[in-house]
DNA sequence: AAGAACTCAGTGACTAAGTCACACAGCGAT
DNA sequence: ATCGCTGTGTGACTTAGTCACTGAGTTCTT
């Protein structure tokens, strides 16, 4: 099986899941989950790249986390568990493998490997982690830093495509602030914008 | 056993935890741990009121949620699972009693108890929730609206004992920022305002 | 009891960020 | 070429955060 987290579990377990699991294929774009969605089951990334994000009640929106390769959408387990609702939404980015879980089989898998517990825990952990991380960013931070920190970290050959809309909800803030930050960087001759595009120099 | 999590469990465990656990009286301002320290164990909250709160590189402090009685700090398990120190802080409100789990004996339950494991994840659900909702809060909501809806949600007996400062890092501001709406708020005749307390009316 | 030292609160001046309203540019469809 | 849609630019204004400083209320000292 394609999953790392699968690899832990005893054989005969491992055996079910690989017979029972199927890989499913999300193409970008598509919605995983959206809020108050109930939970199917668990889902496990294989490859790709989902965005969770949310909107408040003002109908803003801002991007929590990602997930990639190996992640683990520890937001289900919670909604598994409680039997709420999401309270966020999962839209895919880069076209996605991914291995839903049933309720019942994880139920099994967390009785039966300690190895898989920890695992699972120690994914919470990160998340938490995560979110604690964005509220100290989002209360404190300068919105020009985090503008640049968010376009150096995923640079490719100098060339972003997004719409200065969709800066703004990863920043969680309006889309003039980010054209105005944006245009003072292309005064500083540090960036190149056109429609769609952010080339950074 | 005081802490509902532990009824779940099969009654051998649940002496063996009645017996080799005790109870820890915590007085108001202890430390349960801070930034960097290292998780001896999963504190259960069993009566008082315990805040979370971290600190950004900025200096700047935001409290991130409160535990109070029938609580599980979650935060911990994380750092139990993962070995990372714990990022945040906390800090006894009111004075509370709690029990400390070891890690081992946390196993022990987990692997035992399918009731257990859903209420540890339960809990962990709901502390994801109340992060994304902090962040939606901090990152879109007014702070007026958010000072008024703070203050609401915890008179007694219309008499508040805070001073401008604490009540910044609730709200994770600046403290001239509360007191220009408190102020305002003093002028509107909702509130008045003293050294270290605020009346509403 | 008087003064020092400390904590808490108030405020002006300024910068950063969010909101509102609107103009206009790029691009595809007819 | 024109229309319509989406994306971007900008001015004017409000809200929030920062900096520097004053003064008021407490507690400690002697």
């Amino acid at each position: 099986m394609k999953h790392p987290i699968l690899d832990v579990l005893p054989v005969p377990l491992k055996r079910e899941a690989e017979s029972s699991l199927t890989l499913l294929s999300l193409p970008p774009g598509e919605v995983i989950f959206r809020p108050g969605d109930h939970c199917a089951g668990l889902p496990l990334v294989v490859s790709g790249s989902v965005k969770v994000q949310m909107t408040g009640v003002s109908g803003n929106r801002i991007v929590l986390y990602r997930m990639g390769a190996n992640d683990i959408c520890t937001l289900s387990i919670g909604c598994l568990m409680s039997g709420h609702g999401y309270r966020a939404e999962a839209v895919v980015e880069e076209a996605a493998e991914a291995i839903m879980v049933p309720r019942q089989l994880f139920d099994q898998m967390m009785a039966v490997s300690a190895e898989f517990r920890t695992g699972i825990m120690a994914s919470y952990g990160r998340r938490l982690d995560d979110l604690m991380l964005l509220v100290e960013e989002v209360a404190f931070r300068r919105m020009d830093e985090r503008l640049e920190q968010w376009l150096a970290s995923r640079v490719k050959h100098g060339m972003i495509s997004i719409t200065h809309q969709e800066l703004a909800v990863e920043l969680g803030t309006a889309r003039e602030v980010v054209s105005r930050l944006l245009k003072e960087l292309e005064r500083q001759g540090r960036v190149a914008l056109s429609r769609g595009h952010i080339q950074c120099l």
